[in-house]
DNA sequence: TATTGTAATGCAAACGCTTTCATACATTTG
DNA sequence: CAAATGTATGAAAGCGTTTGCATTACAATA
């Protein structure tokens, strides 16, 4: 009784629903057309006449026709599917990316296709593979570490795909996103413009991270063109807990640190936490910073300051680009992004002794450049 | 140049790869065997002598053949892939969710479509259509509160689909999820039994929220269940700032408010800050309880007693129905998933004079509104 | 040896669309 | 008025698979 009722032409197997789907030739039918004209008065409508574009429209309605995305994608070669490879969606700053980009590629009839690679090169691998034989129009990739075979997949499938979140000079593979390495190194002087000398660095682990082996990298080259003595760098697994413990080892570690630099938000809320529990009076005795200023940034007490990155501008761009190649036109292949400085609770000028110290050292202290910054270097030295 | 080098079938128009594409035939060719030999050679091993599966095997290696999606969810009618549609990513438990998921399924060769609605039923209507069209083995939606036309839509298209995040009873929609009535119902008694008799709920947006809403309903029936007077219930968007002014105007109408429920850790985050700055001791004037269990939960000052959702198993039944279903197994069509109640720190018995105040009955005009006043009042009272 | 059954294979027809190419007609131009 | 140009349409050839059915090969049985 759900079997039966197939149309004229005999299908030479069962199909899953039980009322037969409507076809183009049913619309054209309807309409009076020969499929062909059927399909371009649905996807290119200027190339027919206004009559027949408003009878085809009307089949299409009745009949409530939906094309069938795999036909089409085999007649045009089109999915109208964008892959997105992140390391995880747990992680705040990638769901929310792919959120927007989601809504972004939406406005223009594409779909995003989501996988994840959980920080393994291998796993990425697969996934691309498997993106590629399902079938998409174009790729998205987080930064640019990725296996060798990866890129060569990539190159030799001649796909359109860009890397996001991390700006990797001209001469790279095609990206957008921040210069992870100068905004750190730029949240790393704010601290040493406030007076601090003695800098500790919590972050998690960077051994596939890209990102944040910049970061680190930026707060070294910062510390270093200042002529300070080397951070001490504290590497914990991505949990608040094991920041908490990362913070403690950093104190207990250095007595006289006045500055914890931490590469995200969530080792700087961790830092933050357990400086609650050892009873450090954060700005007073320690600074903190973060990165990413995730909501409850804002939030925490003391407020954290932080580096916001531009990730509504990115997932924009990062579609508009990919659109572009697809559609044959080209696009700057490389696109650097800038983040902005939130100068919020968590951060002051060292206590007394430690400022002594600052003014021994070569601490140019000239004026700032972080754009937003500015305003709030005053703030800080009132 | 990079047009040319086309193989020997002439194609209809020029492909976008400068490389041709191996193709099935290529195989079949390379490995002495038809196309229907090396398409079951591939896809059901089974059915060929282990000698060809080899040749074939080795063929699509040589080539490193890479099947064509569109083609074969054309001739197969699956596409292998699952639509997901939840309202925002930029929810963490929607987004690990998501995640989730997405794993559960790679392992069974289905990729995920994800897409969402930012909470308006016409553009999740417009969402399936667009996910229908595209060609989806299956679908996911984020609870039982959808436009008729959508399930219409789903219905006729005769698409294996399954709700979550909400347990909507037997007779309805298949669906995969929690209680949330219950739960909350559940987590608010836990509040009654503390000894609180004055409970305050703080809420995000309820109308196009079913799960808020039903969590909502679960603490009025708690509550009216032991005869206590009916909550002061006040809902706010979902933003921080949002839940801190929402967790002020309680405890400013309500002096005699003892605990909080919140319908989710956002709004629970909120009010604990709040507190904070309002200088309420919590859990010693005032507890706070949340849903969710986000990370942070744990790590708040103090730490939040929460509902820990089974994000994971969810996420894991969804797959196997979904995959039972798609394979035409059919799979119990209602789970109904069991959340566990955290105790933390943000809860713990009311004040003495507050249960006092209480027994004397309703919540008229206590003497004191503002909330620095209020603290004082208390602690003075006792 | 003839017969039957089974396991492997191949042929060719879908699958539902897009797009090239040819055709028909209407319009402009020399 | 013929020729040239342009505009809408339709016929039909794909797109690269899967799969129903027929056929073949081969072993086992009579």
């Amino acid at each position: 009784m759900t079997q039966s009722q197939q149309g004229e032409p005999k299908r030479h197997r069962s199909r899953r629903s039980a009322k037969r789907k409507m076809r183009l030739a049913d619309v054209a039918r309807r309409a009076g057309v020969s499929e062909a004209t059927a399909s371009r008065a649905i996807n290119r409508p200027e190339l027919v006449r206004q009559e027949v574009r408003e009878r085809v429209a009307r089949a299409v309605q009745e009949l409530s026709y939906v094309a069938h995305g795999a036909a089409r994608a085999l007649a045009s070669d089109r999915t109208h599917s964008i892959g997105l490879i992140v390391p995880t969606l747990r992680t705040a700053v990638f769901a929310e990316s792919a959120e927007i980009l989601q809504q972004a590629l939406n406005r223009s009839g594409y779909h995003l296709i989501i996988a994840s690679s959980e920080y393994d090169k291998a796993r990425e691998y697969h996934e691309v593979r498997a993106l590629l034989q399902h079938g998409i129009d174009g790729m998205v990739l987080v930064g640019q570490d990725h296996a060798p075979e990866l890129w060569q997949l990539l190159e030799r499938s001649g796909l359109p795909f860009v890397t996001a979140f991390q700006h990797a000079g001209e001469s790279s593979y095609p990206c957008i996103g921040v210069d992870n390495r100068q905004e750190f190194y730029d949240a790393t002087r704010f601290l040493i413009n406030l007076g601090h000398t003695n800098i500790g660095v919590l972050t998690a682990e960077t051994a596939s991270n890209e990102r944040l082996a910049a970061r680190v990298a930026g707060a070294r080259d910062c510390i270093g063109d200042h002529s300070l003595p080397k951070p001490d760098v504290v590497e914990v697994p991505s949990t608040l807990t094991d920041a908490r413990q990362g913070l403690r080892r950093l104190v207990e570690r250095n007595a006289h640190l006045t500055a914890v630099a931490c590469t995200n938000d969530l080792m700087a809320f961790g830092a933050l936490a357990e400086c609650r529990t050892l009873g450090i009076d954060v700005p007073g005795q320690l600074s903190v910073i973060g990165f990413d200023d995730l909501d409850i940034a804002e939030h925490t007490q003391p407020s954290l300051t932080t580096v916001r990155l531009p990730l509504a501008e990115q997932s924009r761009r990062v579609g508009e680009y990919l659109l572009a190649r697809i559609e044959g036109r080209d696009a700057p292949s490389s696109t650097r992004l800038k983040a902005s400085f939130i100068v919020r609770e968590s951060t002051g000028r060292p206590p007394e002794p430690a400022r002594a110290t600052a003014q021994r050292g070569t601490a140019d202290a000239g004026p700032l450049q972080t754009p937003s910054s500015k305003k709030r270097a005053r703030s800080a030295a009132e």
